[in-house]
RNA sequence: GGUCCGGUAGCUCAGCUGGAUAGAGCAUCAGCCUUCUAAGCUGAGGGUCAUUGGUUCGAAUCCAAUCCGGAUCACCA
């Protein structure tokens, strides 16, 4: 138990002696003290008064007394300032903490649980290569998983690859119409980006052609759109010719959307979207020559994709793909229908009705019997359970998806399957430019490869300019600032709130002061060079040379701040909140530097403090490297 | 329009199950390398916690309303 919890059941046993009342651990909080005030922790007394009828000062007399008297191993002594009764935990608590886990790598990890739980994330799509935000959500799910794992989970790592659908044959037809048979060898380009230039160029033309489809309208020449087009496209200008008479913000806003309707007629009458939409027939009727087309671009992009996974340390336990799933699910309609969860219309589509739970009706089945996207997410979540019996499943997902999200949780409730309660959506936010979304319409987004190469060499020019590892080899050079510069990249990502959208400004390139992983990273090096240059030893009797220590201010805000590891990874957990452990570990190391520049370790005072500093050192090690760890962060013996 | 999320220092963010004088980093300014790694340390300046009202001994935190920003409400995936 820790010491937070503890401190919580022994108020609560002491105050029940002493008036007979009977208190919960979420009656009255405890804090850790104000570095203003002598003392650890404290009792916030104002909540417990009405209860016991006595005053802040006669409680906490009373409290504090029967505290130290009863617990001397525990709490040495207390002082009570108005309602606060602060209390200061004693040297022997501190130093059987630091005696029995300096040296434990696996200080405040759980063991199993017997608990199995799906992490998905990443899910890629098969036309385009990484960029910023996939990062974030690689970063997240493996960061969370982790988390998972050091809470007693058995954490299955999962991708569902987006291989199939419109998108992808856009890539496809633009690599028959200029590809003039460009493979990733012949051009030496990377699979995936040689896939995304296609489908850039695909959309490149695609305008182009909706251009000229403009013109001619424009010119009056209407015969190439079909008869519901031309209808399609006569309302929505109807539409738009009234709101022009309004000329108002709102009536403005409608015009703009109305424009993009337009637009998007206009491009589904283009001949390469006729192309693209014959092609796409072609690959569900399984016509061999489309199907050996997509299997060998999607190949391109799988090792180019799976080279970038590598890089960044991602790997999943099982990888599904559309392809596969798309089709799952109709059963459960099926089963649906006859219990009654679903149910058909007149033109015989499928729909649940979940307007009690405040959301709409949904279609999961269209009227010619084909299924909808979220069909194949019922069908793969019962997938899921079928093949691994699995308690828990969560979702690393982007936040526009929430209403997604909490549909299919819901309609997971209503068909019974197993696991539905459990079902999480770690929902983040969008990872934006200064200029607003990244939009890879416009080529306005951050490619994975290339803010990794990025970070890389500024991780080199930094280490080249400090000079400290002149004695490395190339290979450890190219480890070192593989593991600074993704160190930091990864931080950057992880140490904010998952939900929030965050920033990311390209022309400032991310720090490697502060608050970022190189400063954890540098601190955890500088201990191992401290640790590789002094003996530490292993005596018995340090407990008792320790017991007779006093803790300076520095020492005992480290030790005060490792003792709570446990309780952040169970929080993080919690939360499914890597941001929680980033936190953390910063304070962790900003700590040990300050203690670092104050106090010496190797010309320690005493021999005894010396060996005290060393243990607390070794331990600070531990829970960075730990702590990283969780986030996926690798941390240097040197640097 | 409905629903959901966000608004804290010039910038990027912590803090949000109510507690003592609201914290970091970056940036700015002033100091600190002949002893363990200066990717560091110490200090200074910088705040109407979007606004208003409410609940409370006590509100950045809870409730309500308003303003601003975003997402979503497809027989797209």
């Amino acid at each position: 138990m820790y010491l937070a919890n503890m401190m919580h059941a022994l108020v609560i046993e002491a105050l029940s002696e002493l008036y007979g009342a009977a208190f919960t651990d979420k009656d009255f909080q405890i804090n850790q003290t104000k570095p203003e005030f002598e003392g650890d922790y404290t009792v916030v007394l104002f909540s417990l008064l009405k209860k016991t009828s006595q005053s802040p000062q006669v409680l906490g007399e009373a409290l504090g007394n029967k505290l130290v008297a009863e617990n001397a191993s525990f709490f040495s002594s207390f002082n009570i300032i108005k309602g606060f009764l602060n209390l200061t935990i004693s040297n022997t608590y501190w130093v059987n903490l630091l005696a029995t886990n300096y040296n434990d790598p696996c200080f405040g990890k759980q063991p199993l649980n017997g608990k199995r739980v799906m992490v998905e994330y990443s899910s890629p799509n098969t036309n385009k290569p990484l960029h910023l935000g996939h990062l974030r959500n690689n970063f997240l799910g493996w960061s969370v998983s982790e988390i998972l794992k050091a809470n007693g989970y058995e954490v299955l790592k999962s991708s569902i690859v987006n291989d199939r659908g419109i998108h992808i044959c856009k890539s496809m037809i633009a690599w028959q119409k200029f590809g003039n048979g460009e493979t990733p060898e012949s051009s030496g380009k990377k699979g995936d980006h040689l896939v995304g230039d296609f489908y850039v160029m695909f959309e490149d033309e695609l305008k182009k052609q909706a251009t000229e489809l403009l013109e001619k309208e424009n010119a009056g020449e209407i015969s190439h759109y079909s008869i519901e087009q031309q209808e399609q496209l006569i309302m929505l200008q109807q539409q738009r010719n009234k709101f022009l008479e309004e000329d108002d913000s709102k009536s403005k806003e409608r015009i703009t959307k109305i424009d993009a309707e337009l637009m998007e007629t206009r491009r589904g009458a283009t001949d390469i979207m006729l192309e693209v939409k014959s092609m796409l027939l072609d690959w569900e009727a399984g016509k061999p020559d489309v199907i050996e087309l997509w299997t060998m671009m999607n190949g391109w992009v799988y090792d180019g994709m799976n080279t970038t996974y590598y890089n960044i340390g991602s790997d999943f336990d099982k990888t599904y793909y559309e392809s596969n799933t798309y089709l799952l699910g109709k059963d459960i309609v099926q089963d649906g229908l006859d219990k009654n969860t679903f149910y058909r219309k007149p033109d015989s589509s499928v729909w649940i009705d979940l307007t009690a739970e405040g959301l709409d009706e949904k279609l999961v089945l269209r009227k010619d019997g084909t299924s909808v996207y979220i069909t194949q997410d019922i069908g793969l979540a019962k997938q899921k359970y079928d093949e691994y019996k699995i308690d828990q499943s969560i979702y690393v997902i982007g936040d526009e998806q929430n209403y997604h999200m909490k549909v299919l949780k819901l309609i997971c409730q209503r068909i019974g399957l197993k696991y539905a309660d459990d079902i999480h959506h770690l929902s983040y936010g969008m990872v934006e430019l200064p200029s607003g979304k990244m939009k890879s319409r416009e080529g306005t987004v951050v490619d994975a490869d290339d803010i990794i190469e990025e970070m890389e060499k500024e991780a080199r020019e930094k280490t080249e300019a400090l000079g400290k590892v002149k004695d490395f080899s190339a290979e450890e050079l190219q480890q070192l600032y593989h593991t600074i510069g993704l160190g930091a990249l990864k931080f950057f990502l992880l140490r904010v709130d998952p939900k929030k959208r965050m920033v990311f400004n390209p022309e400032e390139s991310i720090d490697f002061h502060g608050f970022t992983g190189p400063f954890i990273q540098y601190n955890y090096a500088r201990i191992r060079s401290i640790l590789r240059k002094n003996e530490i030893g292993d005596d018995a009797e340090k407990k008792n040379i320790y017991l007779a220590l006093d803790f300076l201010p520095l020492e005992k805000e480290l030790i005060t701040s490792l003792e709570k590891y446990p309780v952040i990874i169970k929080q993080a957990c919690e939360e499914l909140n890597p941001s929680a452990i980033a936190v953390y570990i910063f304070n962790i190391a900003k700590t040990f530097s300050s203690f670092f520049a104050e106090h010496s370790i190797s010309n320690a005072e005493t021999p005894e403090k010396k060996q005290l500093r060393l243990h607390l050192s070794m331990m600070t090690a531990n829970v960075i490297k730990s702590g990283m760890g969780l986030l996926g962060i690798q941390v240097p013996e040197r640097m």
